[in-house]
DNA sequence: TCTACATTTCGCTAAATATCGAAATATAGT
DNA sequence: ACTATATTTCGATATTTAGCGAAATGTAGA
């Protein structure tokens, strides 16, 4: 239970929320996510954190930076990220489009 | 966003996480539900009103008791109950088992 | 090794939330 | 209409949590 637990924990944020679907788009670093969500880069770093300990995300080293992924090898995650497709929000799809267009060179 | 940010809060609470489960065996009043769970009836109706706001369940009259039951009309719904029943964990076990035993009549 | 910079950790504050018991409400059955 | 009882609401408290800025950490590249 308590992995299902930390997984509906970590998505009952607005923000974190944001991070996962917005990783939907591509794998991104702190930087880049930072610009798109609005907060400081300690609270971003933070919600990185709970969204790893719930096993949602991941993380690669990219020269500079840290990219942060999703965890596709989680079933659980699979199931949910699924269901996380569907949403339908004017918010959302602006962060889409952000996430395309995050460019780490003129932002970090 | 808000529907979805709603589900997964409520889901992201064990005693909530439970009563949904629990729900999966059969319609519940409150005071099967307060035996199973194990704290006050107070909580147990917060509890039921935050599901509720969440549209996770619904409720209807059954003689003197109000029965709470999986709202599974809500699309939404129905893909996360889909993920919640592959739960495997002994507190869920045990909470079903009370479910299919729980009888009213001995409790309120 | 030094520097620049990407990221995390720390200490703090403000807001949200789980829980309780007591009081209020609603209603089924007499 | 009255009574018993199922449920909700209220007010209070303790815990959790999101957020910040500053300081610490880690590391790529000169």
């Amino acid at each position: 239970m308590k992995n299902y637990l930390k997984i509906f924990k970590a998505l009952g944020d607005r923000s974190r929320l944001r991070i996962v679907i917005m990783l939907l788009v591509k794998p991104m670093c702190v930087c880049e996510i930072r610009e798109i969500i609005g907060t400081s880069m300690s609270t971003v770093s933070n919600h990185l954190r709970i969204l790893k300990e719930a096993d949602l995300i991941n993380f690669q080293k990219e020269e500079k930076y840290i990219n942060y992924e999703l965890n596709i090898t989680n079933n659980l995650v699979q199931e949910v990220l699924n269901i996380l497709k569907d949403i339908d929000d004017k918010i959302i799809t602006d962060d889409h489009q952000k996430a395309v267009k995050a460019d780490r060179s003129n932002l970090c």
